[in-house]
DNA sequence: ACAATAATCCAAAGCGCTTTGGATAAATGA
DNA sequence: TCATTTATCCAAAGCGCTTTGGATTATTGT
């Protein structure tokens, strides 16, 4: 009889049986339909509360062609680990978000990074799954291609697709750089290095394009020379001061595109024998939580993760009611946390 | 005739229809079922995969009374903020073992702090949940009770709850307490305050009991008057290193039960213009990311995290696959990592 | 050659729900 | 008063799948 580890307690019909009553009232009542008398209503919402019913949602989603379900596509590893924190916050705001509504939040099975994996056609299709929210994809990533293929309503963080049923959201990156920048500049810092991240990371060039033009706005001359390209890791953030100073570069202040780098960048300086942010001011950008912790403090720029994830699940949740509406980008706001190290 | 935005596209009838064989058959052929030859099995392996065929889970989760379905309950927020870390990466390791196996994770919609919500019960029934998997809860956490009524199979790292569906797993607490101690002993440490998190967490007063018992077997005598509780945030520990500088008390050494307090106490150790190690050593407990790259960087005790979710997923699958074999406990191996802070 | 076995296949029922298309009884209008 | 609306209810079909219990054909043994 019970084949599996999941059986339903109570069902419909045992309510109908109970109050001699048909399934069809009874499915009514509990969905307050129009053609049932209130007193009915009433009756069977007690007894099915009494009996401890619980609606059986593969059964409703199989009759209402609807499952109420979306998924979250995630990577577990990355090399830059403050996108654990990062991530971890945007999972909150999309489960904040969703909490208030009927839908359910699954997550993909798989990795992004895992070579061999199903078509992301057939995850969903096969789950009836209604929305995908996407954070933390790289440029080089397959899953992109699938995506554009535009067969499911989808919100992505920080990736620049906008098609009939997908939008994306981020952070205000250029006005970002251009806080750091300004404030910088504010400081009398003339010559401000750059640690940029990889491109595998969209937000990488408008980092660099939104520190080109705040350069400009100062009228401080960009200097290609103190520009480095990091992977938003410490080491590199380590590495590439290192490179600086080795290359003789002339700057006062390191703007990094990550906190993470920054920090490294501030461990490159200490061990040069200098001090921060006396003889080099360092910025970073995220604030995620550790910035405020580690020593130094971190000047940086305040990204709003929580609302990345509730604001996006809030667009991803419009897709899916209303598939015909238009698409659009958001942007959300980022500010200047001053601390120590700038 | 569409109701929702989810529509199956290809079912096993069109293939059927397309081949001119029973719906029996291709269902058989596909879950290769012995009584269909093995070149129909092919043939229709065949064109399902050219159909694009996927099976919808919900049809066959009815038909099978088996979901393949297993649920995460964990906060979004907690005061300790590196708890973030820790559960990113217990989930990461869930994802992982569970990635293998034909369960998928569903989150549980809202979270373990709000305080009106679902009995679990009808979240797990409503959605044929199958298990369980519980990160971050607090001792006096109300789904606890449920818990405790075992109808469900369920995995808890870090709070020792054993009936016949629930295992929990957790690290070695008394061995990082004695490892650290001996640690601090071996470098010539007599008097060893310790900053404890509240008894929210079910691990702190094994951190005490570890603590003590490996102060005696050093040969040390316990003080309480330098034994202080946080509640596992930076504050916390700054606060209660301050109150130990305030009330005079004599020590050269503190070990922290988290890191996040070990990196608060560090820095009321430095505004008291000591130096760490030098004047006062410090060692935390986690080994969350940030250990590495705060200055001095953390020595402390590592938790495998990956492991405790992965472990306790495997676990949790057997629990799932046989109900009546024996729960345990389970401990996970930890380790001393020595870096600069002591 | 004929009964017994094995190998394939299929129609129909069932999983728990919603909804369609009537049916019945009560209330209304003329 | 009788036809008509209105308010309630229900049997049955359908969502897409798996499985039971036969039916049909091919294969084997004697």
């Amino acid at each position: 009889m019970k084949r599996g580890s999941y059986v339903a307690i109570i069902k419909l019909i045992d309510i109908a049986k109970n109050l001699g009553l048909s399934l069809t009232t009874v499915s009514r009542a509990l969905n307050d339909h129009k053609e049932v008398s209130s007193e009915t209503k009433e009756l069977v919402r007690k007894t099915a509360e009494e009996m401890g019913y619980v609606p059986n949602k593969f059964a409703q989603t199989l009759a209402l062609k609807k499952s109420h379900l979306i998924s979250l596509l995630y990577d577990d590893y990355q090399e830059s680990i403050s996108y654990q924190s990062f991530t971890f916050e945007i999972i909150a705001g999309v489960r904040n978000y969703f909490g208030s509504t009927p839908y359910d939040i699954i997550i993909v099975p798989g990795n992004l990074k895992s070579s061999r994996r199903e078509p992301l056609k057939n995850i969903c299709y096969s789950r009836g799954i209604e929305g995908l929210f996407v954070v933390g994809i790289r440029t080089n990533d397959l899953y992109l291609e699938e995506l554009k293929e535009d067969f499911i309503p989808a919100v992505i963080v920080d990736y620049p697709l906008l098609t009939k049923k997908v939008s994306y959201i981020q952070s205000d990156n250029l006005k970002g750089c251009r806080l750091a920048v300004d404030y910088l500049a504010s400081k009398g810092h003339k010559k401000i290095a750059f640690i940029n991240g990889h491109n595998l990371a969209a937000v990488s060039p408008l980092r660099l394009k939104g520190y080109q033009i705040a350069l400009r706005k100062n009228g401080l001359l960009c200097d290609e020379s103190i520009i480095k390209t990091g992977n938003y890791t410490e080491k590199s953030g380590y590495d590439t001061a290192k490179q600086l100073f080795a290359e003789r570069a002339d700057f006062s202040a390191i703007f990094a595109a990550s906190d993470l780098m920054a920090v490294g960048a501030i461990k490159a300086i200490r061990e040069r024998g200098l001090k921060v942010p006396e003889d080099i001011a360092v910025v970073g950008f995220d604030d995620v939580f550790f910035a405020e912790y580690s020593h130094p403090s971190l000047t940086t720029i305040r990204q709003h993760k929580f609302d990345l994830g509730y604001m996006g699940a809030k667009e991803l949740h419009k897709i899916i009611e209303n598939p015909e509406g238009p698409r659009k980008k958001k942007k959300l706001d980022v500010e200047l946390v001053i601390r120590e190290s700038a």
